[in-house]
DNA sequence: CGATGGATTGACAATATTCAAAGACAGTGG
DNA sequence: CCACTGTCTTTGAATATTGTCAATCCATCG
């Protein structure tokens, strides 16, 4: 890790001075490697660590006890992992690794630390908090008003968007390790459904998904199709404290 | 208003010192009588300015182009209103009173000041902000993962948790002014099947709907029926901020 | 008294799920 | 190198769930 993960993704949010940029490498201290599949932590524990996602993909879920699930989240390079948790006296959410990952643990006393001492820092963490419940909200519409053939659509428009933010940015396609079971859990479908949609997408040549990449063949008709609008991506740093 | 609703709120969360207290109670300084069925800001504006809910119900909400329009939150005594709003360029969504309420606007300067000065009252405003996405992300299971019947049990279930939480514990029943089109579009379904599902959860005898009041007949059968677990209503807040 | 708008119901259509069967593919152990 | 395993992918048919449309009932209001 050549960079800090989480001061680039900081700095996206307003430029900070040389304390607050040296606390956050405090982050970062302790790297670990993650295999694929990894359950880094369940729902239902108490949860005393926070994770920066280094690098590799993590999905945030919820697990019902007839054994259906609903992905909330995911996570790829920069974000903060396990906020929530850190919050409630047992985790609401459970957290896995898609692919072989490096995450840093980091403990919340840091975060303590951080609204008493770095109130901007403080600030940037709650505006990626709206962010991610900016997310969650357009997940909410996307799951109770719009059909599975838009809310497949949307939810590649909307990785590909968040993919280009912090890397390749215009290339058509980009590598998303779903398999389709995942999908379904992401969209609430079943698994056959998402097969079927998938399908529909690219006859109607608007989108593909071969080997775990998406590729994008016409990018404005498929957010069309998806009525996707992407304001929810775009926050407003003006009223960050100094 | 004899005492404010946010100083009642935010002690839920910690106790509060002389100085924080003052502080807080500069939010409700302008309180504002809204007549119901007002929208108070609409989606895609810039909002200077966010709301205390000192009484009354309100809804947040996402409106398509077509018309068709999800409920995202329910708001009532205490809640802050339009965090998200003033954090984006545009507002992401609008917010509408459902009855005669009372609405305390302050400006997002407030918001800076307190995360430059009152580091332990951020720390509580950042605690809220988890809760909120708690009730959201049970609000993505609900509609990704559960059946409508299970999903308007369910939603009955925490909006009685939530009544509770602010006001008369224990009765059987409580005030909640949602007409059937309402309901569809906080649950994700159609007005019809609305009154389908609150057919059959009355004769199952777990609940009814009468002149906007619920009434639950068996609280524990009804929450079995919509997997409803309150975890996530219950926050931990030992690592605030002193 | 009729007009209005919400509440309610039933029939039918569209959408999505479930079940079943089978091919492609990569990884594993012999 | 091969068969074996499990996961991923694909398809079809039957079923269940939910949405749409139209009609009726009911209370309220002028």
């Amino acid at each position: 890790m050549a960079q800090s993960c989480l001061v680039k993704n900081f700095s996206r949010y307003a430029e900070l001075g040389e304390r607050d940029l040296a606390f956050l490498r405090r982050f970062e201290e302790k790297p670990q490697h993650v295999p694929a599949g990894t359950e880094v932590f369940r729902q239902g524990v108490s949860c005393e660590h926070l994770y920066v996602l280094s690098s590799g993909w993590c999905i945030v879920k919820y697990d019902q006890p007839d054994g259906s699930r609903q992905v909330l989240d995911i996570c790829h390079g920069g974000d903060i992992v396990g906020m929530r948790e850190v919050c409630f006296r047992r985790s609401i959410n459970g957290m896995q690794t898609l692919v072989d990952s490096v995450l840093c643990p980091f403990p919340k006393s840091l975060l303590t630390e951080m609204f008493a001492e770095h109130p901007r820092l403080a600030g940037i963490l709650f505006l990626a908090g709206m962010r991610r419940e900016a997310l969650l909200i357009e997940r909410v519409v996307n799951l109770g008003r719009r059909s599975a053939y838009e809310r497949l659509a949307h939810f590649i428009s909307e990785m590909k968007q968040r993919v280009d933010h912090v890397a390749d940015v215009g290339a058509a396609d980009f590598h998303a390790p779903f398999p389709a079971p995942l999908l379904a859990d992401i969209l609430g479908l079943s698994e056959m459904h998402v097969y079927r949609m998938l399908k529909k997408l690219a006859a109607a040549k608007l989108a593909t998904f071969e080997n775990g990449r998406f590729t994008l063949l016409d990018p404005a008709a498929l957010r069309e199709a998806a009525r996707f609008r992407d304001d929810y991506l775009l926050l407003d740093e003006r009223w960050l404290p100094a």
